[in-house]
DNA sequence: ATCGTCGCCTGAAGGC
DNA sequence: TGCCTTCAGGCGACGA
């Protein structure tokens, strides 16, 4: 994606009507035409992409959703947008380079805001985002104040993208696992210390994630086709009936919000509020 | 206001 | 072998 700025889309091409939010199809084709991409940001799980002149593509990978550069169209199977870039200045070879959002189960999402102000009025679940789990935002005040009034379980809190953005049920699961708080535990339950930790092993856990370039969906793969390999990695994600890496003892699975939730039953207890130094 | 459940969507995987 | 069912999940909609 670092390609990207100062390229200039030529036009851009919509195939699934799901794909689009914000505007309608034709209108969010028309006013990306022309534009110069100028700087790529992230809040949460939303990929922003800032144009020259104000404009913004953004973009939700949803879950099985990727973005390729440069590769011919007409070997893609699941192609939701096309982003067709004019060639490249100066005779560089690159004839005429696209950007596709590839994505088999159709989650992802893309909108066009036409200026940074009108940014949260197309795309309102991004003005209601919470912290950035990396950032100082992200403390011990906060989260016991977010904490308070809440008696879901953690792990549907963590979930929750007002409160901290970004996080997915594996990096939930893998959170709690560290930290040692069990699921289900009611957020307003939590300890001062649990809270210090479950921040600590967030920070860890997605950091972790990151150098070892995510998760990923079997065979799904990142711009460059390399795969995520955490996934083979985790402690307790997908690992249910198998022996806990540290005690051995079975994982188990329940489910919360819809979503399959796993954890040691031996390690994270209430009554061991302590992070493990992985 | 808060919380839990459902539906969207497709391919992989497992059962028979 | 091949069909059928189940499962996976980000997130918005909906109902309690």
């Amino acid at each position: 994606l670092s390609y990207l700025p100062g390229r200039k889309i030529e036009q851009a091409q919509l195939y699934s009507g799901h794909t689009i939010k914000h505007p309608a199809a034709q209108k969010f084709c028309l006013g990306l035409a022309g534009c110069t991409f100028e700087s790529i940001d992230r809040r949460g799980k939303y990929l922003l992409f800032q144009m020259v002149g104000g404009k913004s593509l953004i973009v939700h990978l949803g879950m099985s959703g990727r973005l390729l550069f440069n590769e011919s169209v007409s070997e893609l199977s699941h192609v939701r947008m096309n982003i067709a870039l004019t060639a490249e200045a100066k005779g560089k070879r690159t004839a005429s380079n696209s950007l596709y959002l590839q994505d088999p189960r159709r989650f992802s999402r893309v909108w066009l805001a036409d200026a940074p102000a009108k940014l949260f009025a197309a795309v309102p679940s991004l003005s209601r985002l919470g912290v950035e789990p990396l950032s100082k935002d992200l403390n011990q005040e906060y989260l016991l104040n977010q904490f308070s009034n809440r008696k879901q379980s953690i792990k549907a809190v963590l979930l929750d993208q007002t409160v901290i953005a970004g996080i997915g049920n594996i990096y939930a699961d893998e959170s709690l696992f560290v930290a040692r708080i069990h699921p289900l535990t009611s957020a307003q339950r939590l300890t001062s210390v649990q809270v210090k930790c479950l921040i600590d092993a967030v920070r860890k856990v997605l950091s972790r994630a990151i150098e070892r370039g995510g998760s990923s969906l079997r065979n799904y793969s990142d711009i460059s086709g390399v795969n995520g390999n955490y996934q083979h990695r985790a402690w307790v994600y997908g690992r249910s009936g198998k022996p806990c890496r540290v005690c051995k003892t079975p994982i188990q699975r329940v489910v919360v919000m819809a979503r399959s939730t796993h954890f040691c039953p031996h390690c994270q207890q209430a009554s061991k509020s302590k992070l493990y130094g992985f």
